[in-house]
DNA sequence: ACTAATTTTTAGGGTTGTCTAAAAATTAAT
DNA sequence: ATTAATTTTTAGACAACCCTAAAAATTAGT
């Protein structure tokens, strides 16, 4: 038998952890499949691999859940993968748009002494780049349940505290506005229209639309 | 066509790299297989994959040399694959011993820029753990013409440069010896019968078989 | 409830990299 | 120069992943 994991199997298995996040119910092969940029029918036969191995509860059509076992692995690739991340631009000067790639492939160096090393090394940070928190040797993770910009009532003020969306292409538009995580932010009006914002942060005035506001994480300032 | 490399790939190139360095005739089918640990068999379907690819000259029969662009990609993983070992010495507090099997896998990451910053981080180091040198980012190797410590006479004192066998086995005994990288070691005697010999280093006094004497290199002190 | 649309699985194949066993070529030994 | 030993290659197979196209199951729409 097989007992080596392979990187597609951590891939899978990180997937479908992040997809379950969101919600409560089975993952569905279609979810995973566009995930991972790969096709459902593939998705369907590394799924029975994973379930052979016990890392996901599976019934045909129903969808899949993470094992304690499979969760354990996922979150182990998610500790190093952020890690990771942060060593790259504490270190390494990498900007938050360039490291997620390279990530992808570090996560995947197999040495328990290279992750709790790093970790130390790093000083033990909470948190990735993108506001995204970092698992602790235990697998213990620090739950955000930060709210998003967008639910920020006129007046209000609050703090960015991570990103939803972490592409290539939002974080460079976050960049060229000057919006970064610890930014302070006013909500200065919402047009009902189509729900964009006129926001003031750092003396600047910036109208950004749903899509944007949708996808900032922030931390309500108390009154 | 298949433009991508394989970390399979990267293993073959730089295993025929370094075993055409120990000599000058082209690199048989069954020393690369026994470096990879691997069937000749294997290899020998490997290697035909490189000389499509045109990273290899293959002979039927007559074993491979790498081409130019071979030597660069090998050279290149070779690079790679040292300055992580610095890293993890440096700062992720790995021993000699530990490093290399992690570094296996970190050689493979790709990232221009990774390499790049890393070695700027690490201040551009000529040498590994092992006392091997690393190529700059044009693929200039300082090509170490140390000689072994076996061939130091009576009375010659040198200094450890490198390891030649880099085997966990072999850096533990260095290390339950007391012998390190910069160690001045003066040759006090040599056994006529089995070449062993007498060393002194920091005020130790040891007798060490040639296949010790054989595996360090050292650069002779200067009269 | 019954169709229609969507999702998921199966069937059949392809690629990469590995292996064992047998055949072919090379090299070494007499 | 033959024969024997060794090295290398081929033949045939297998495991891991991935794909397209077709079939089956589920879900949505009326
Ligand atoms: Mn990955
Ligand atoms: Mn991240
Ligand atoms: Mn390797
Ligand atoms: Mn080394």
């Amino acid at each position: 038998m097989n007992t080596q994991i392979s990187q597609t199997e951590e891939n899978y298995l990180k997937a479908i952890f992040r997809l379950s996040l969101s919600q409560n119910k089975a993952v569905s092969t279609n979810s995973i499949a566009e995930k991972l940029n790969t096709k459902a029918s593939s998705v369907t036969d590394m799924i029975k691999k994973l379930s052979d191995k016990k890392w996901v509860d599976y019934v045909k059509y129903q969808g899949v859940f993470l094992t304690l076992a499979g969760k354990k692995i996922a979150i182990r690739i998610l500790r190093k993968h952020r890690l990771w991340e942060v060593f790259l631009v504490k270190h390494l000067d990498f900007t938050w748009d360039e490291v997620h790639e390279v990530a992808e492939q570090l996560e995947h160096v197999k040495s328990e002494k290279l992750t709790q090393q790093l970790d130390a090394y790093l000083e033990y940070p909470t948190h990735d780049p993108h506001g995204d928190p970092i698992p602790d040797e235990d697998g213990n993770i620090a739950h955000h349940k930060e709210i998003m910009l967008s639910a920020i009532s006129c007046n209000e003020k609050c703090t960015i505290m991570g990103v939803k969306d972490s592409s290539v292409a939002f974080l460079k538009y976050l960049d060229s506005s000057g919006i970064q995580l610890g930014t302070l932010v006013e909500v200065v009006k919402k047009e009902a229209f189509d729900q964009s914002m006129h926001i003031l942060f750092e003396g600047k005035k910036r109208n950004i639309s749903q899509q944007i506001s949708k996808n900032l994480f922030v931390k309500k300032h108390r009154l």
